[in-house]
DNA sequence: GATCTGCATGAAACCGGTTACATCAAGGGC
DNA sequence: GCCCTTGATGTAACCGGTTTCATGCAGATC
């Protein structure tokens, strides 16, 4: 591999001229920039990002903080990370912090080891004074995660608005028991979730029901659970307001399963919009997260905060897809 | 941060004795090594990788190449890699060759830039002359790939069999007119798997029949194209064994609309068991690609090639999923 | 024509590590 | 007791860039 003194021996230049040539830092005369572009090209130069990193102090790397890679909603957003990374000059690497504080802190270790200039952190549950701290060194943008005492950027979507707006919408269709399967305990974006269902329930004068509200975790299997349950129990519903899509993915089969219909018997509202939802059968109801666009914007937004521009805020929100897992009631 | 002249100040030692302490690279009395192991817990060191990495040629990198991020099947095996990286010191750098040759030796030439010591590309299409070269330059593994004059790592399944074997799964059952959902025109596992669909047709004395062969491109979409196609044409059958999940998704989806019921009508097998695929309605029964093993394998293989070892060849299958998509033919 | 100004360029220090080589003290062999 | 070996450690060069500062040259000013 040639290295910039190769380039610069070649130009008859010093290295010093071939650095400004490539960073335009310094103005440089046409003809000897010539040389300089003519010997790169020649010499097919590839700067050594490592040299470039220790040198400058930039690695032309942002990491990325996700967790439980495997997740779709957390998934997408990393994959619109790296689509909005793409062609930057900045790449990603990506680390799972496994929804563990103590792992998120460790990874995030290594990555400050590697120098990355940028951090775009998923979800994650770290607190608010470690990452105060992280955006005194380095800029951070937080990503599917809301935080008070949190001044950095922060790309995040209304949890409780959609929440209560996936629940009026069984309400305007005349359903009144309608049955929540809950994502984990404590998680912020589910206990938001649960809180929009309340107001809409509030506002129709529907009286809370803590019958009708099963835990869950965001997987399939604890929606099959949660409607079992819901059914052991004798409990009657007409409609379901699942955590996520996975959720509602199981919910439906163990509806399935137990001679109930979809929607005819109950309708079913998912949560994310995943990719398969629209091929379900029939076709999953639910909020749209804009999950692709939550990454692309925080990425987005780390690169303007690296070259010390601003971005405009971008209002991003969730959006009710309807599609045929809920019908009126008859 | 705290560099290794830190250390060496703290500890009265040179450097050099940090860094052999670091690496073990040479041997270091007791006292010596414990005074320095004291100093760089008291000051939190941290080495950074960046001047690591130029002084000493390694990055502890190691780039992964996938196509089309957002493709279930090529983001788990994406997954395992990254699971099968981490703890080994390893930081893996996510890119997507988008299924485009250019693409992905531009994104390459970005991560030798990068320095990155290995790579592991998933799926693709580079011609094996570039790999060859690839790989005598840096190790290189080839996942979900079968490529002939290529003598490097290479961690594959045979789809040729995998198509076999579903086929013959639905010809057990009595199934006699199997449709067929393409995947895209060309890719190799596709055409693999179709030819193994023959074989089990040819094998049970079945005449082949082109009308039952539709074409897609591994989308929901093309599973509901694909059926709608068959059904208008007035071509009778009684399986379909599609391309990928996704497909079969879209192909169930379509046979509902139409009134076909699954299994009772129609036995649909899909390919590659992703996550959704055990609660869909019914669930579906479909040939298990082992993506997250293929994964942490191939990322197993590339660390031990990296230390100079060898990991012991680990024969990965893909497996029929019996659920309830099938029935046999009354 | 001498002096000043400003622009283009070169020399060298520096980033934080690794490593070849030099040095030095202690122990062993005669 | 002297010399050689051996093992531990220090010194300094080096990896490939960036950046500060010095330098030299041309044109402008008087």
């Amino acid at each position: 591999m040639a290295t910039i003194q190769d380039i610069a021996k070649r130009a008859n230049v010093s290295k010093a001229t071939v650095s400004r040539v490539i960073n335009n830092t310094t103005p440089v005369a046409g003809r000897t920039r010539d040389a300089v572009v003519a010997a790169m090209k020649d010499l097919k130069f590839q700067p050594n990002m490592m040299a470039r990193s220790l040198a400058g102090g930039r690695s032309m790397t942002v990491g990325i903080v996700t967790q439980k890679i495997g997740s779709p909603f957390y998934d997408t957003i990393a994959q619109g990370v790296i689509s909005g990374l793409s062609n930057t000059g900045y790449s990603p690497i990506l680390v799972d912090g496994q929804w563990e504080s103590s792992t998120s802190s460790e990874v995030i270790a290594t990555l400050l080891g590697r120098n990355v200039d940028g951090l775009i952190l998923i979800g994650g549950d770290l607190p608010a004074a470690n990452l105060q701290k992280l955006h005194d060194r380095l800029p951070t943008v937080l990503v599917a995660r809301e935080l008070k005492d949190w001044s950095g950027p922060c790309v995040h979507v209304d949890n409780e608005t959609a929440g209560y707006r996936a629940t009026r919408h069984l309400i305007q269709l005349g359903h009144r028991s309608i049955a929540v399967i809950r994502g984990i305990e404590g998680h912020p974006n589910a206990v938001d979730r649960v809180d929009g269902y309340r107001r809409a329930l509030d506002e129709a004068n529907i009286p809370f029901n803590d019958d009708l509200i099963v835990s869950g975790d965001f997987s399939a299997q604890s929606g099959i659970l949660g409607i079992e349950f819901l059914l052991n129990q004798g409990i009657r519903f007409t409609g379901v307001f699942a955590a996520n899509d996975m959720a509602a993915f199981g919910a439906r089969l163990a509806l399935h399963r137990n001679g109930l219909r979809v929607p005819e018997d109950v309708s079913v509202v998912g949560f994310d919009d995943q990719a398969e939802s629209a091929f379900m059968t029939p076709p999953l109801t639910t909020m749209r997260q804009p999950a692709t666009e939550m990454g692309q914007h925080s990425a987005a937004i780390l690169i303007a905060a690296l070259d010390g521009r601003k971005v405009p805020e971008q209002r991003l929100e969730i959006q009710l897809v309807s599609r045929e897992s809920v019908a009126r009631m008859t």
